[in-house]
DNA sequence: TTATTTTATGCAATCGGTTGCAAACAATCA
DNA sequence: TGATTGTTTGCAACCGATTGCATAAAATAA
């Protein structure tokens, strides 16, 4: 198949000098003398000489590249964090090894073993859902090897965390309807099980008791979001209700958007009878009718302080201690959804 | 920083058996007798013992690893493709390495290097649409490394390639149009220099042609697909023309729904002043208003299949020759943006 | 011309698994 | 009991680059 590689031996003997040298000269050495470095250049040139990454890996203990795990590869966010990661990692001089946990605390456990395996520098992870045990990480941690986690974390998780103050957003976006004028506030959101959706959860509550509207429990549902479920959720629940929520906060834009289309083909008024706030500021979020009031969450900035983080640590200019977390802000964009009042807004 | 690593040694000398055993031990050698491997198994678990791939590749010459290289990473077509790659790759027991091209040939240039010292027992690649010259992909063939491309491809590069038949897409999609009652069939479309956006594009000339329209050049626009070229296109351009035309074909659902919502902006009913279809088949065609015809472009499937066949040949039971070409099914799927007749459809 | 730096190169050990071949031992058959 | 087969294990070489230390060669100083 392959065909014979070349090495620095090979190199070495057709240039009659040693593999020491021909390795020196292939680094730049300061030591070596510069028509040396040029034949070898030339030569390895000529020859296709590709380094062996392993042998240099073995060697020097290292592998310059950064692991990452996330739930699900498949979303506007997690593609846009995805691509911030890349290119600062790339930048840097760091390969990115990528595997999904599909929210299955399995898979999380194996891809971390994998990583673990194949010696990343760093690891950094958006948690499953599902993950309750966190032991497959501790074993980063235990070897020194820097772990951040970003967006799904878990607090007790000794690791640097780049996140978004979710209960703040929660808090905001709920406060936002209310001043709407809504007074019956339905929350959709996913896995209370993670902190993301359970910190705006949080918020949405405290924002009701702060303009003193008790929390209802019939008020709060929980799917995964998914098209299916959304929509079923509305024609078999709230669109059945005898009375119609008149606002609802729903942590994804997506789910908004099916919303928006579920309630209008029942003859449902957005934002007149019903206000509806998303979460992400998505791009879907511009071109519904009407558009999509929702939380700015800014994926691509996430990835790359995540990786910024990370790559500094590395190098040693980590200022961070290993247990630091960093809270990217997040702003409410008002479009026309939520738009019960002022209605000359952009 | 990191503490010791635990080798075979360790535990060889631990267990007074040589790292032979170990080794054989560890990879469940069918020679080793079942109590001694057990131990073995427990003493590395109790040490928390790793494998260490860099020694173990260097030995076997081989990685484990595929490599990818896209364009861009942020978009749903992409994420849903590279999604179904490291599905398929992550069973099969590979890694994968990503990274993104950012459209410039410069950098994937510089990332199949990187890839190639990786030495990756494989390689993915949807072109930058930059790219003119394929020497950085020769390398790859010259060694033996498969290469297959997806999507955005080079005819002349020898290669497995998986794609869409583009130009039936175009041919089709224009047809629907043209079924419509549509004489005036504007194309917004990409870079011509890849095939994607030619083919499509020599489709939507045949599809005229055979209906006996003359192709118009004005009729024609290319640009990025961006929100600002889109809208600039409209607001600067189609929208100051003395004759609007009574179809659009455009090649990207996001940039279909931007039009849609440009166009009723400025009072333009669709479909029934201006028939649209876009491409992909986005979640984002469901939730705007009218819905939006399109062609669906699975993506998840393609990064499916690439990585299978890639797998299968690593595997050594690839049938597949290595300048096969895979062409996925499409399918014209109707939606409310393009039904100037039949309004009952779905 | 000899002693001292400076510059350039090489020796040999090392990183940690893997594997062909041989050997030790136990089990089965005549 | 001796011969044969099968089961386990170990030896030692190997994969290819890196690096501390030593040395040779050239340049400079004395």
């Amino acid at each position: 198949m392959a065909k014979k590689e070349i090495t620095i031996y090979d190199i070495a003997k057709q240039l009659n000098i040693s593999p020491t040298t021909v390795s020196r000269g292939l680094n730049d050495h300061p030591a070596i003398n510069i028509k040396t470095k040029t034949k070898i250049m030339d030569l390895a040139k000529e020859l296709d000489y590709r380094s062996n990454k392993f042998a240099s890996n073995l060697r020097k203990q290292s592998t310059n590249t950064i692991g990452v795990i996330v739930p699900k590869l498949d979303s506007m966010f997690m593609s846009s964090v995805i691509s911030g990661i890349e290119k600062i990692a790339n930048n840097a001089g760091y390969n990115l090894i990528i595997s999904q946990s599909f929210e299955s605390e399995e898979k999380e456990k194996n891809n971390a073993v994998t990583m673990f395996n194949s010696r990343v520098d760093g690891l950094i992870v958006s948690l499953s859902n599902q993950t309750k045990d966190f032991n497959h990480f501790k074993t980063f941690i235990k070897k020194g090897v820097p772990l951040i986690l970003f967006d799904r974390i878990a607090e007790d998780l000794p690791s640097t965390k780049v996140i978004i103050d979710n209960f703040k957003a929660g808090y905001t976006a709920t406060k936002h309807l209310i001043e709407q004028g809504c007074k019956n506030i339905l929350h959709i959101t996913s896995d209370l099980n993670r902190n993301v959706y359970k910190d705006r959860f949080e918020g949405y509550k405290k924002a009701l008791l702060d303009h003193e509207i008790s929390y209802k429990p019939e008020l709060f549902i929980t799917n995964d979001l998914s098209e299916s479920a959304i929509i079923d959720c509305f024609k078999n629940d709230v669109l059945k209700r005898k009375t119609l929520p008149d606002g609802i906060f729903i942590t994804s834009d997506f789910a908004a958007a099916l919303a928006i289309t579920t309630l209008k083909q029942a003859g449902i008024r957005v934002p007149e009878d019903i206000a509806i706030i998303g979460f992400n500021n998505d791009l879907i979020c511009k071109v519904t009718e009407p558009t999509i009031s929702t939380i700015n969450y800014p994926g691509k900035e996430m990835g790359e302080s995540v990786a910024r983080i990370l790559v500094n640590h590395l190098k040693g200019n980590g200022d961070l201690g290993i247990t630091n977390t960093v809270v990217l802000n997040t702003d409410l964009v008002i479009r026309k959804s939520s738009l019960k009042k002022n209605k000359n807004k952009t």
